[in-house]
DNA sequence: TGACTATATGAGGAGTTTCTCATGTTGTCA
DNA sequence: TGACAACATGAGAAACTCCTCATATAGTCA
């Protein structure tokens, strides 16, 4: 009952769909951390954070390692980053395609009177 | 309104997180396609991989061209498969690191009485 | 124009995911 | 041992995604 690999692929992007765990790798992109140290950075509540973090921990993507009381989490391949890379550059190329989303990076960079890092 | 990066970073992957989806971008590997030519090897009902289409036409994935009666899409931006390749490298790597995975493919190599070309 | 082909869109049920709240487990330290 | 901290798990409502079926639109060709 092996997969085809394009359903495995896709169960992959899947795990990757959700901006909290998105978040959790771009963190773990600066070496691993517990998930108290996770926490303020991803900004969601302890348990789910927790269940975002088996969904990757699942999925093969981070591992964790008990020290003390704390879980220590970082990312199982470095691989993952190139992936997160390469998705950031097919992201760029493609907002410059689609007119309304540059007219908006225009404003941004248009409008100096606006608090350009108010983001996040 | 601009959206944090891992925001669309998470929407992009979820875009991809299907695996009829995943196979329309396989398909177009291979060059422009009809939809009636993609039908077949993606195996879905017309107006279901329709609005396949039309969710990764709107994530600007892919796009569509009229040619007489037809549509024919093709990929906006051939770096998909770069990220389409790395995923595969990632489940490979992810593979070797999982036990049971690791098993069943074992399990599929020596049993030569299976059909083991009889996937896809 | 009418019949036909190719593709798209919409509505709705079934299934899945997300998030909150309550509770469980494991380790530390007094 | 008991109290506390750090994390995990489970249950359930709300929101979303998938898929089917019915219908719509656009192009071709007689």
């Amino acid at each position: 009952m092996t997969k085809p690999i394009y359903e495995v692929k896709a169960q992959f992007f899947k795990t990757l769909g959700h901006p909290a765990r998105i978040r959790v790798l771009e963190v773990l992109a600066g070496g691993p951390r517990s998930v108290s140290e996770l926490q303020p950075d991803v900004g969601l509540e302890a348990s789910h954070l927790s269940q975002q973090l088996s969904v990757l921990r699942k999925a093969g993507i981070v591992q964790a390692e008990r020290q003390g009381s704390s879980q220590i989490y970082s990312v199982t391949d470095p691989q993952i980053f190139e992936l997160l890379n390469v998705a950031k550059q097919l992201i760029i190329t493609s907002l410059s395609g689609t007119e309304d989303m540059l007219a908006e990076l225009d404003s941004m960079n248009y409008q100096p009177g606006r608090k350009k890092g108010s983001k996040r």
